[in-house]
DNA sequence: TTGTAGGCGTTATCAG
DNA sequence: CTGATAACGCCTACAA
């Protein structure tokens, strides 16, 4: 059995390439060669060195290896905020992607903090990672550019910014479509709840969209409201959930939204459950349709109408897209992906009429 | 404006401390007692080298710091499922404790697949992390000796395994008394919903608090039930959604168990809307019982009852003692966290009751 | 208070 | 096919 003791019973010291050669009678770059297999290598001395590993129980310092080399199999991802759902996902897969590829991944979460990201990045930078993967948020072009000036590769999912490589959803299509889908459906009187649009660079795509549909539509202006809370951003179904009283009690009953579209599924989630207490019924006197498709979203009553973004794909996408990055193909590309509405109890739209959206 | 470019518009390498030196006139060991403060320089050539450093948009290089000194400031966390979110709140309070403490967190998710935890494991000790912490998770007592091998320190969170020092909570106490407590509240047959115990160290502790309240309250055993699917483990709702009904219609209906509890919020919340879909009210017909207090658990229809851990203080524990370890002090130690009792709609428990059980 | 020199563990280059 | 040697960028004695 392996063990971390020698015969003297003192803790040994990490084995290093030099011991393993000594011990394999050797010298150090032949056991390189024998573990990289950067150079042809007779199969006993291959034999001895590989024992000679076995046995020290020997792991190659990466440190070494990447000051020499000069790149680290290091990626860092700047994840907006690691506790929502659709994120967590989306930072599932990059991990996945990664370890296929032999990378490592370090972590920076965002937590609606700025500075917070901007320490986080500078140390990812002094770990010289190979690149940097940013998910959601925008509103940070310093922090951007330091990674710019620092010439450090940058890949933004579910963002833009610039000329900089980017994976991003169809968001202003997708709730043009959902707009002018409901008022196919009946719908006349809309409202639109979400975090102010200049947080995420997500969000004004998608009131962007609201407001064409609406447009498109020629829905009355008096008939459209929009609801931009900036607590939302925090803490989206504690805020929803208070916020929905207000925001009625604010307007006469006939002026009431027939359907609320917000940005986020958590937030539908709160409004449906204000409205439980308010004695409201989802969708009979309000349709809510939600963003994202998180797992509950399905099973809640009522089951929630929203538009489902594949995290997995963004995720691989992104991974992808660094890799042709360093590469060095592509130092630029936008990249769209779908996505999908999904009808369910809380907003209901008949099969023939969402599909005239969705050829 | 600082850039990338120096005046004769190439592209320069990035600066090195020999760089800083030169340009402010002293010798690289002096430049780093400046930036480290590990010697007192005069404040003249601090302000030289400080201005060298802006000038070059020097970023040291931590590789070979860390090469030098032993030590990466690097920690692993081996994460159960990042895409629940328990785990994911717990990674994020993680972070944000890395983070003030200048440590960078290497992330690998586990997602119930040991192989792919033995390569990222790997991986990071070629990182040579200072430490790493596993959160969730059990039967893998080979990569965690492989860790020791390497002599990586190692702090396991909700989980245990030998004398590693470890943060748990309190799991068998807290279903004990929540079953004491539905008995107590006029339940009299029982049902347990969850994956096998053997998946994860927690879930061991729970089912035995479910057994032992069963006996201290003397339930009689054909009034308990116990559902232990392997499925479960992946794919939580969409397993207990259509567990229940297979599960229901295997026995007489006057044998249907008052209350079930669940190791898990999403299978309860499975569980709830397949009774919905069934016509089956939930608490009247039967009671529900969660378990992690997710954020959506509150905003449920029926809202959900469950015991509540509180992941922030899992994550900073184990951080702390993550530090106290690699500071030699506390090569073992078991802390155990509390965990609370939260009544809500799905299977209600009156106050004096409960009260009984949280002195 | 500042400078000198050696080494951390690799790999790349070149010579044999 | 294998061996010697010089970096990679930094820190830390120790010397001046």
């Amino acid at each position: 059995m392996s063990t971390n003791l020698d015969k003297t019973g003192i803790k040994k010291k990490k084995a290093t390439i030099q011991d393993v050669a000594s011990l394999a009678q050797v010298v150090p770059s032949t056991v390189s060669h024998v573990i990289n297999g950067t150079a042809p290598i007779s199969a006993e001395t291959q034999e001895r060195v590989w024992e000679a590993i076995e046995r020290l129980n020997y792991s190659p310092n990466a440190l070494a290896r990447a000051l020499r080399q000069k790149r680290t199999r290091l990626i860092g991802v700047v994840l907006q905020d690691i506790s929502s759902e659709f994120y967590a996902r989306c930072a599932a897969s990059i991990l996945e992607a990664a370890r296929e590829d032999n990378y490592v991944v370090l972590l920076c979460d965002a937590s609606f903090n700025n500075d917070n990201v901007r320490e986080g990045v500078h140390a990812l930078i002094e770990r010289r990672v190979d690149g940097l993967i940013f998910i959601g948020g925008g509103n940070d072009d310093d922090i951007i550019k330091d990674c710019l000036d620092a010439n450090v590769p940058v890949v933004l999912g579910d963002r833009h910014h610039g000329e900089l490589p980017s994976v991003e959803f169809d968001n202003e299509q997708s709730v043009k479509n959902l707009v002018c889908a409901l008022y196919d459906a009946g719908y006349r009187r809309f409202a639109y709840a979400g975090e102010p649009v200049t947080v995420q660079d997500n969000l004004e795509a998608r009131y962007r969209g609201y407001l064409e549909g609406l447009k498109l539509c020629r829905v009355n202006e008096k008939d459209s409201t929009a609801i931009l809370d900036n607590t939302l951003h925090h803490l989206k179904v504690q805020t929803s959930y208070t916020l929905l009283e207000k925001f009625l009690h604010s307007i006469p009953r006939e002026e009431w939204p027939q359907v609320v579209l917000t940005s986020n599924d958590m937030i539908a989630h709160g409004f449906m459950s204000a409205a439980r207490r308010m004695g409201i019924s989802v969708p009979e006197d309000i349709a809510v349709v939600g963003f994202d498709d998180i797992t509950v979203s399905e099973y809640f009553n009522p089951s929630l109408t929203t538009v489902s973004q594949d995290e997995k794909l963004l995720g691989r996408s992104c991974y992808q897209l660094f890799k042709s990055v360093i590469k060095g193909k592509k130092r630029t590309a936008h990249e769209v992906l779908p996505q999908k509405i999904v009808i369910r109890e809380s907003a209901y739209i008949p099969e023939e009429v969402i599909r005239n959206y969705t050829e």
